[in-house]
DNA sequence: CTCATGACTTTTT
DNA sequence: AAAAAAGCCATGA
């Protein structure tokens, strides 16, 4: 059973659309927090892969990181959505990324 | 409750 | 530039 904090996280990441990302960062200040270490934890339990896109959350310097599922699996998944990486790193990094609302 | 761990981030070597 | 250390927080034993 994912936790409060967890199932937040999800349901911040299917807000995401394909073709951008977030960061851990990001995620744990939506959510006013600043757990952005828990974030990833909570990825790395994370109980839906199908519907949770996992993927699209990547680290501050605009890296891959790890994925449980291997990096390459990951930069694939990214670029089939239209991300691109150079030198390991997303191209564009500022203007893929989603930006969540303010929270009410 | 206390201790250890990790899909993090920033600072310091 | 690359590696190590330190700071942080939720989670499970």
């Amino acid at each position: 059973m994912p936790t409060p904090f967890q199932q937040a996280c999800y349901d911040l990441l299917m807000k995401v659309p394909a073709g951008q990302v977030t960061t851990y960062a990001d995620i744990a200040h939506a959510l006013g927090s600043k757990a952005y270490r828990a974030v990833g934890t909570a990825m790395n339990k994370n109980p839906n892969p199908i519907i949770v896109p996992c993927h699209r959350v990547v680290n501050s310097g605009g890296r891959i990181g790890n994925y449980a599922f291997g990096g390459e699996r990951k930069q694939r998944l990214l670029e089939q959505e239209g991300i691109v990486f150079e030198q390991g790193r997303v191209v564009r990094f500022e203007q893929v990324k989603f930006q969540f609302l303010a929270h009410a």
